[in-house]
DNA sequence: TTGTAGGCGTTATCAA
DNA sequence: TTGATAACGCCTACAA
């Protein structure tokens, strides 16, 4: 077998033809004597000759790779948000970088560094300083996911304001008294925008909201912890908002393992509407974002080679009423 | 602010060397006069000279990447993968390039396409055939995670053999009849030798497995579904083992749902010992795994530049007895 | 339509 | 130690 050695030149050797042909051919160029095409394409075919990448980048001046930066959660979001991403990049031919262990408190050198190997960045919101944000856009296309837009190109986020539509039915529908809200805000975008649009609804109802949320993360663990915190206190609250789908499975978790009833002891909510949403036992109130949605948008908006992206996309989200927040009575195990 | 368009060429003329010294002195060459190094070094910082990942690529023939391969899913145990895989290769300078999205039963071309932009992958098993994986060892070096080295150069997995401990303790100790498997062993590898491990302790402690495992993904969904339909058929089994602790999870939340007490009307066990299996409540009995270690030696494996890789390496597991299985009568919410 | 020649930015080789 | 010079593999004017 042939190692992987076989260059232009040498197919255009073994063809009979220029190295320009080959190239051509081997990029689908139009205007090439069909004789030739095929004679050509037998050689490749025949030798299992592939351009290289590098002479190609170079060449090109491209990566053909697109980068993708958050902080590394484990979760249904994240596993969506890469796929997501990643499909939409393998649509124009694209690889996916990605970098998942990347706290802000990191040193920005990492993301600097991968912003050389790449033709376009998404950052999901809160991961690099602002900073660091500016000198990357600098060098790249940047895309802002779930998150301002600040100093990037473009962003693409969800309408985190129906977290006050839900608070607003926990307050005045069913006129729950005291609520907690577990997550962040300084984590990310999305649970900072999430928190007030939690105050905003008390406000608006003339309720006093908690002084603090529960800070905690965004995994299902943080969601038990939180639990711990709030279920063992003085005064637990009546119901739980919680900034996301898992944290509210945790917390429920916990609400049961205590004995408690929900959401008839303690409503819940989350937010995201993940597949566990509508299979646990009472099912999960919640709010539906698209986050495949929010991932391709993003790719396609990096892929994109004309001049200036669209500035900032705001992708719509939907309350979704089940049974943890009190509206149906059905289940409650 | 000067663009990115400063190359070495321009470093040499501004600091009145040639370009051979900016290499050397920005590669971190020994073997350079100080006093040139300084004037160069001055330039570099002034003028933010960064080389460029096209010409060192094509120079040295080299991507500075590994490639990593996984079915994509969710869960702690991928976020652990990727983090670890990641955290490996910045040590060695490489980049991450990830394919979440392959499924084995997608073209292989964007598998071998990967194989052209990368100096290694690592493919996690049951995601790839073994046809693309011959082709892909003649391409780059491969690491097979989780999974037999078949035609790769290596492999790195753990023992799952602990799963007959653990199915022994069920079957022994505890003395529970029947029985129940979690989990699709035609999905990965590991799990694979998970069933094969819990028929064989069948065997040996001379008692009849049931006919079939539930043949269900490995997420938390998963063993809700998994519950469903384990726990509304005629005959429920005694204890559930699961594949992993997702659906571990999933499963106990199935069966709290309905009302069940793990670990007295159904025992239940998982694999993997991920954070959420010390916070439940009975806490979840399982077997734990070293994922970081998984995910560090294969990325190790593949950035050294040694003629051959070792061959097999497997990493010790150890069986975490607790609530779930009835070895403590505690909690049991 | 095809071929020739030059350039993309860096590193490697070999004299000096 | 330093500096020309030649790859590295491909693409793309430009010329034929």
């Amino acid at each position: 077998m042939s190692n992987g050695k076989i260059t232009v030149r040498r197919v255009a050797e073994l063809a009979g033809v220029s190295p320009a042909t080959v190239s051509r051919v081997s990029r689908g160029s139009t205007h090439v004597d069909p004789v030739l095409r095929e004679r050509v394409l037998r050689v490749i075919e025949e030798h299992g000759y592939k351009p290289s990448h590098f002479g190609r980048a170079l060449a090109e001046r491209r990566h053909g790779a697109l980068g993708l930066v958050f902080p590394g959660l484990s979760g249904p979001y994240f596993a969506e948000l890469i796929q997501g991403f990643e499909v939409q990049a393998l649509e124009t031919g694209d690889s996916v970088l990605v970098l998942a262990s990347h706290s802000r408190d990191d040193t920005d050198a990492t993301v600097i560094d991968l912003a050389g190997r790449v033709d376009g960045m998404a950052i999901h919101g809160g991961t690099v300083s602002d900073a660091a944000l500016e000198k990357l856009c600098g060098m790249v296309r940047v895309v802002v996911m779930a998150g301002d837009t600040g100093p990037a190109h473009a962003s693409v986020r969800v309408d985190n304001s129906s977290m006050r539509g839900l608070t607003r039915h926990l307050l005045v529908d069913h006129g729950y008294r005291r609520l907690a809200f577990v997550g962040n805000p300084d984590g990310s975008t999305d649970v900072t925008v999430r928190w007030e649009a939690f105050l905003a609804a008390h406000k608006t109802a003339r309720r006093k909201p908690p002084k603090e949320p529960v800070r905690v993360g965004l995994q299902q663990s943080d969601g038990v912890i939180a639990a711990k915190q709030l279920l063992d206190g003085d005064e637990p609250p009546e119901a739980v908002v919680c900034a996301n789908d898992e944290t509210a499975l945790g917390v429920m978790i916990g609400a049961m393992g205590r004995g408690l009833k929900v959401p008839d002891d303690i409503a819940i909510t989350g937010f995201d509407d993940m597949p566990m949403a509508s299979l646990v036992n009472p099912d999960l109130t919640t709010v539906r974002q698209p986050v495949r949605e929010l991932a391709t948008t993003t790719a396609r908006l990096l892929a994109d080679r004309s001049p200036d992206p669209a500035g900032a996309v705001l992708l719509p989200t939907e309350i979704v009423l089940r049974g943890s927040c009190g509206c149906r009575d059905g289940g409650g195990g």
